[in-house]
DNA sequence: AATCACCTACCTACCGTTAGGTAGGGAAAC
DNA sequence: GTTTCCCTACCTAACGGTAGGTAGGTGATT
């Protein structure tokens, strides 16, 4: 239908995931998508929105990627597929990775993308706890890696940045998970 | 001696640290340091040396960081320094994490940056894969992770960016110091 | 007739950068 | 010992450019 918003939302992510949200302007999107800055605002009441629905765009991928994903029984097998597709991400510019450029520019961003950027993050590792404390209390499997290797990992791919919010989040989730480990 | 000089390098660096390098602007620099935005000029002639100098700075910190590290006898203590130095750096904007912040802007940086970039990245990376080599063949230590798991860690944590040359670069070396060891 | 999809033309704000000037100090000339 | 000269360390004011955003119009579709 809207095939015109479609393209720049698109165009954006592209120019997103390489320059970061603040690297590209309304003007280098309707370039690529051959129209003009000002008709971006027809579809875009401004940038901040744009942005917001890119993000949101991306919680709804992962969303379908974690549905995708249930046919696997094991929380472990899952848990692969995650890093193995975090792993292609670093070698091509394709979906999802929002979350690793963002966060670099974290404190530059309008409030309402940064809450945005916490849902996503909260999907993400949100996602992962459960994996793990399944893993944990079913005894179905045992970790290669103990959970705090894994959380820490996790961790460091996904905490490029300074926000003491979200890090603290992060070590809140991976001390749960390490005192359940303990307690076992 | 140049006081203001120092200060307007600290401020900045403490800026695009917390922002970026695209994310600050003189006249917040110039705030700051409660001088005017031309004034800055007087001491860097354009924003892109700047840059320039701050990653100059890091790779300078670096090297002396690495320099005191040398009393440390195993390669294994060293790289253990350096892997909780990155945490730390993770909790609070200290030094060096630079490459973490410029990583995700590589792209819309000046070519000088991003040469001096690559330095800094190559300063770091051969310093692991110095030691990585030296304790594989030197047989006075064996890692606790195999070197393939550590050199992948430290690719995750230096690569939130979509740059291909670089990464191509670190894979050469995972590859490498993988080969090496299965060899042996 | 109204709505949609897009346009031209323009606005304000801010960017890095430059031009040109000024206050004060130290060294040398008178 | 004052004058001359040049230096450093700033300043004000403005530049060209670009950013995000707006007003209002046009021509096609409904």
């Amino acid at each position: 239908m809207t095939d015109t918003r479609e393209r720049i939302i698109e165009t954006a992510r592209e120019l997103m995931l390489t320059k970061g949200f603040n690297g590209f302007s309304f003007n280098e999107i309707a370039g690529k998508v051959g129209i003009r800055k000002a008709s971006i605002f027809h579809y875009f009441v401004s940038k901040e929105k744009l942005g917001v629905e890119l993000i949101r765009n991306d919680r709804e991928r992962f969303a379908g990627w974690v549905k995708r994903k249930e046919s696997l029984e094991k929380p472990e097998e899952k848990l692969e597929e995650y890093f193995s597709l975090l792993k292609r991400l670093f070698g091509s510019n394709d979906q999802i990775c929002t979350l690793c450029i963002l966060f670099a520019e974290y404190t530059i961003l309008p409030k309402r993308m940064q809450e945005e950027m916490k849902g996503l993050y909260n999907d993400e590792i949100r996602w992962i706890a459960f994996l793990l404390e399944e893993g944990l209390h079913s005894k179905v499997y045992t970790f290669k890696e103990t959970p705090k290797e894994i959380v820490r990992r996790v961790g460091e791919v996904l905490f490029q940045n300074h926000n003491k919010e979200i890090y603290e989040k992060f070590c809140f989730i991976y001390g749960k998970v390490h005192y359940t480990n303990e307690e076992k």
